[in-house]
DNA sequence: CAGTAAGTCGAACGTTCGTTCGAACGGTAA
DNA sequence: TTACCGTTCGAACGAACGTTCGACTTACTG
């Protein structure tokens, strides 16, 4: 199947993944909307017509990104929990597999993370949709880790979201000279959502009357 | 002084912050640089040529929805501060008031949060200032946390940068509808970033042995 | 009253944008 | 050779962009 990564500009699907890279790091330093495809066409070599013929229009092309990122994440995901059986092993794969992945696309994924708002609607529900499985396989995972009874009462939906919000946001701070790899910024995120910094060494945990009282309301939105 | 929200559009400086709240709105929702001048006038009724009276330059304009919330937000929290004197309660006051300012001020929150990017370089520096000063000070708060002996080790920069992602990914999620208000958004996040989502109730720290190579060697480590 | 300053805006400026189009290329088959 | 097909690109298109400018109105001062 496919190679490692060495772009084959040779065949049709060859370049097109070569100008995606570049584009992808194009969007990624200027924003979608900053980004013109005069500057793709700089970075990639090729010229500002030539790259018509690899994709209809710049709607497209963030397109093609978003959703080649999100399958391949996802795909990559759903390989490694075939493995992992207990609740809390499971969700250490996927903090593991995001942040891994992060940090080995940064570009495609900050472009995912970003530049979500700027797809429009023939495209962004499909983008949505994908987004909304790995959403719900991420709640999945909360749930049944809920069930075997260790775990304190939290709006499950937030909770997850938290956890997302924690891993998205890696791509405004992260420095790979002086921050921790994936393997450690995993860990660390895992400890913090799973045990928290304090490991329940000091509070006796003030008493909110009704934590959880909206999580029976759902309504499927977005991950981000 | 000021009155409570509703701008005077007699003077100046009145009609600056209504034309900043409109401005903060349609930058929120289309982007700094998928915004135009022409959104903008159409949005607070002012003509295109009106506008540049009041700000020199579309930057200009980000760089002034910036800076006033981010001095907003920081002046508030310091007030807050003094009143809390223990480090858990102190951090408690920071996600606090970082949540309710986010959902009181959605539009303005979000650009602060997305498109501090977009702004360049004369201006980029002085929100960048504050916006470490804002970092140190949790940062501050976390240490004295940690010296109170209840907490595991764990990479300060990471716990605290991870804590923030939490809460600046709200407005990529949240649904005033079917979501929680910032009381309780604050409580849970709190909690999950002090004691997680288990609460230590049962890790002893199960140590998954073949999960894949890269998490098997960082093994019982808890994290530096 | 005339004179000044603050505020407002229509019309236009030069530039850049996404996209199109037709001509040209290289390789293969007859 | 001619014919074809996948590929490439220079040149141009109209539209939209940020910004400027000068004329105009309004409100106050003396």
């Amino acid at each position: 199947m496919a190679k490692t990564t060495p772009t084959n500009h040779r065949n049709f699907q060859g370049k097109l993944r070569h100008i995606l890279r570049h584009a992808a790091r194009v969007f990624s330093e200027k924003g979608y909307e900053g980004a013109s495809i005069r500057d793709i066409s700089r970075a990639s070599g090729v010229s500002l017509s030539g790259l018509y013929y690899y994709f209809e229009s710049k709607q497209k092309l963030l397109y093609l990104i978003q959703i080649n990122t999100f399958t391949s994440i996802l795909k990559r995901l759903e390989r490694r929990l075939v493995a992992a059986v207990a609740p809390e092993e499971r969700l250490r794969a996927l903090v593991s597999n995001h942040i891994d992945y992060f940090l080995r696309h940064p570009a495609e994924m900050k472009v995912l993370a970003h530049e979500d708002e700027a797809l429009e609607d023939p495209y962004r529900r499909e983008v949505a949709e994908i987004k909304r499985r790995y959403y719900e396989l991420a709640r999945g995972i909360f749930e049944a880790l809920r069930k075997t009874g260790h775990m304190r009462r939290v709006n499950p939906r937030v909770a997850v979201l938290s956890l997302f919000g924690m891993m998205n946001w890696i791509y405004k701070w992260h420095n790979p000279k002086v921050d921790p790899q994936a393997d450690r910024l995993a860990e660390t995120m895992s400890a913090i959502f799973l045990d928290g910094v304090t490991n329940g060494l000091v509070t006796p945990r003030p008493r909110p009357v009704a934590l959880d009282r909206h999580a029976v309301q759902e309504a499927t939105r977005a991950v981000g």
